[in-house]
DNA sequence: GCCGTGTTATTTTTT
DNA sequence: ATAACACGGC
């Protein structure tokens, strides 16, 4: 089974009853006592007591950096070793995967291999496995799909297309939301459409039933409908849930200030038998309402489970007082907040560093240089250091920073993976493969790469698709034999022919060939490289996504199609890019400030602190998301365990043209004596609209003099220590440095920084 | 049916 | 700036 999901509840069924009877015995034979001291030695009163409180729900209130993790992990190992409570009766759902995983190899350290045994995972992932198991008994083929945004995306414009409904009056995207705010909170189309008031809803409520159809018709559901239908499930089949029920003997929450209606009402549902409920969270850390989280959740759970123990962890372990000061300082602002206190464990520590830049590439350069510094002066490893930032688009002045300086950097999920189209077309045709009624995966695939189906064609096969009622894979599969087809002539026809033909041949492999050989498959048959490789950009690298997906399709070797592919398939729908992240590499980590949750970092850059960017334009005009936008700030900068920066650009590429910006209103919310500015720079008020600009060229870099005119000439022979003996092509003023383009006799020509390339004239 | 050109909207964050 | 999308010529 596939392990790496760092969730083996399968594995687990399979195996349960042999362990159950194994019973529970310490390898040691020491009395339980002592185990227990050992798991709670080095916990602090508060996380002592969270560990201990092992029946009846239980809320633990856990600020940043408060030890969290490790009380869940003890709490685990508290229940296997100390009350012996077998760990496959234990349930932990956890935001990301990743966190899953880590969780288990915590408690496989600290229990060995049996841990595995525990269910561990986020809902979407538990709920999928559920469906798999059992979802036969609300009609869902155990063969479904998981359709990702993108797919969702083309579906909704069907439903639109099926409504006649014009998108250019109602935006794709605002209903898609909808909809999906509508299943976070358990809303069915009929339901929707009973309590549609406007005319906008009644509109939703019909595009929400057609999109449905649609996804029942393709054998699919969406992310929200794993939440959904397992609760339909779970409503509709008292067995069912009674079964999970009595497996679950204890179910922990964690990040319950991020989980939505549907999720919560699982939880509820599933603990509703022992009444073994643990969620741990942080309301000052809720940052995903617009994917329909609820933090109202945890007042929920004290209404629902008025029993519950409240336990709250306010001792911080991570930080310096400086950043927990600033920190607070920012949160305080928000109104109706729980309070809730940073009790800081370290002492002394350095004052936050503000800057400003006067612009993204600016600002990139001063922090790639800090970094640098860090690393020189300080003893940081590049992986010490985070850059953190609102949207996505800004990682790309740090990636090309990093790039000419020539610092390792770990990029994390800027364009996914999975999304790339090469990829999602090789996985659409897995996915019809395994399941020949997905439309949208067809749709996407039938005419790529370009094999003579146009869209006439397409259009006539599904009318006749229609008639027949039938699926379209499978009126294609009937041209063959049914000679008066309404469908394609002459070479549209022959080119149906052969594409039926290789879907055939997909299935007919796909249900026996190890998933690797069906990827390679799908690949040849279509002809894929060559597509790529003919297109005039990109075409290798596009190439070399295909063979990072081969490399991970070859770690489904076992079990063999058709259970590998699902397993295979699954994890791709899953999975974010942050579970993957390369931990072993050195390099500065760039990432969003929502994907940094649960990270931390010595030293953190939180970038792009602007009126528009933090808090972000969209949120400005809604008090309920700007304090959302603050406590992603404050999210942000409880990553830093000793330094934390917080720099502004004043001039910003948007778009096209380039536009100023204020800094953000949460740096006034710092007080003064917390930070300082960078060395040899005034202390400025933070709420100038424009910075005094720096001297554009910088006297002395890195020990180097730098006059205003380039040290190296076109035609100068350097040498450099890595690269060897090479030409000047060219030195041009960048910033306030020089960019040398050198051709080097051994390595290529390579573009470097004057001020860090250990480059010699010779 | 394919491919090139011009037009247009699009940008928040992700399981 | 970039990419998806529509249109028209081949």
């Amino acid at each position: 089974m596939a392990r790496f999901l760092g969730y083996t509840l399968e594995s687990s069924i399979t195996t349960a009853k042999e362990y159950m009877s194994t019973g529970i015995h310490e390898p040691n034979g020491s009395p339980s006592s002592s185990i227990a001291h050992q798991l709670l030695s080095g916990l602090n009163a508060a996380q002592m007591e969270a560990v201990q409180q092992m029946d009846g729900p239980l809320l633990i209130v856990a600020g940043p950096g408060s030890g969290k993790t490790r009380v869940i992990v003890h709490r685990i190992a508290y229940l296997v070793r100390v009350m012996g409570v077998n760990p496959y009766r234990i349930c932990a759902v956890t935001f990301t995967n990743k966190a899953a995983k880590e969780m288990k190899e915590r408690l496989v350290r600290l229990l060995g291999t049996r841990s595995e045994h525990l269910a561990a995972g986020t809902f979407h992932a538990l709920c999928a496995q559920i469906l798999r198991r059992e979802g036969q008994a609300i009609g869902l083929s155990s063969d479904f799909v998981i359709y990702d945004t993108d797919d969702q995306q083309s579906l909704i414009k069907q439903a639109f297309e099926a409504e006649e409904v014009d998108p250019k009056r109602m935006p794709t995207g605002g209903v898609h939301n909808a909809i999906s705010g509508a299943k976070s909170q358990l809303i069915t189309p009929e339901g929707y459409a009973s309590r549609a008031v406007s005319q906008y809803e009644q509109m939703v409520g019909r595009i929400y039933k057609r999109y449905q159809q649609l996804l029942e018709r393709s054998q699919a559901v969406d992310f929200d409908d794993l939440l959904l239908k397992t609760y339909i499930l779970f409503r509709e089949h008292p067995e069912v849930l009674e079964k999970w029920q009595n497996r679950f003997q204890y179910l922990m929450v964690d990040e319950f200030q991020d989980t939505n209606v549907a999720q919560y009402g699982l939880a509820r549902m599933l603990a509703a038998q022992h009444n073994n409920i643990c969620v741990v969270g942080d309301p000052d850390q809720a940052i995903y309402s617009w994917r329909h989280a609820d933090v109202r959740n945890i007042l929920s759970f004290q209404r629902d489970f008025p029993a519950a123990k409240v336990v709250r962890l306010e001792m911080n372990y991570r930080s310096t007082p400086y950043v927990l000061k600033a920190a607070q300082a920012v949160i305080v602002a928000n109104q109706g907040r729980i309070e809730k206190d940073l009790i800081p464990s370290k002492s002394g520590g350095e004052p936050l560093v503000i800057t400003e830049a006067y612009n993204e590439e600016e600002e990139a350069q001063w922090v790639v240089r800090e970094v640098d510094r860090l690393k020189r002066d300080d003893g940081y490893k590049f992986s010490d250091c985070a850059v953190l930032y609102r949207v996505n688009a800004q990682s790309r002045a740090f990636e090309e920073a990093c790039l000419r300086y020539g610092i390792p950097y770990r990029l994390v999920g800027a364009t996914r993976f999975y999304q790339r189209k090469e990829v999602k077309d090789i996985l659409c045709y897995l996915r019809l493969a395994t399941n020949p009624q997905d439309e949208v995966s067809l749709a996407r695939v039938i005419n790529v790469p370009p094999r003579g189906i146009g869209q006439k064609t397409v259009d006539d096969l599904i009318r006749w698709a229609r008639s027949l009622g039938t699926s379209t894979v499978e009126a294609l599969q009937r041209i063959e034999t049914d000679q008066a087809a309404p469908v394609g002539k002459g070479a549209a026809r022959s080119a149906l022919m052969k594409f039926a033909q290789l879907l055939k041949d997909l299935t007919e492999s796909a249900a026996k060939l190890p998933v690797l050989e069906v990827v390679d498959l799908a690949m040849q048959r279509t002809g894929y490289k060559e597509f790529l490789l003919r297109q005039e950009t990109g075409g290798e690298e596009r190439w070399d996504n295909l063979q990072e997906l081969r490399g991970i399709a070859s770690e489904f070797a076992e079990p063999p199609s058709p259970e590998g592919l699902t397993a295979f398939l699954e994890r791709i729908a899953l999975v974010s890019d942050t579970d993957n992240l390369d931990e072993a590499k050195d390099g500065v980590t760039l990432i969003t400030l929502h994907q940094a949750k649960g990270l931390e970092f010595r030293a953190v850059f939180l970038v792009g602190l602007e009126e528009g960017l933090l808090p972000h334009i969209r949120s400005m005009d809604d008090p309920h998301q700007l304090e959302e936008e603050r406590r992603l700030c404050y999210v942000g900068m409880t990553r830093a365990q000793e330094r934390l920066y917080l720099v502004r650009a004043f001039s910003r590429h948007i778009m096209g043209g380039s536009s100023a910006s204020l800094p953000s209103r949460f740096l006034r919310d710092i007080p003064p004596n917390l930070w300082t500015p960078p060395e040899g720079m005034q202390k400025t008020t933070l709420t100038e609209p424009r910075p005094s600009r720096r001297a554009a060229v910088v006297e002395t870099i890195a020990g180097k003099e730098i006059a205003n005119k380039p040290m190296l000439n076109p035609g100068d022979h350097v040498k450099h220590g890595k690269f060897g003996m090479g030409v000047v092509v060219s030195c041009l003023p960048s910033g306030s440095d020089f960019e040398v383009t050198v051709a080097f006799k051994e390595n290529g020509v390579k573009k470097l920084l004057y001020s860090l390339a250990p480059l010699a004239r010779v």
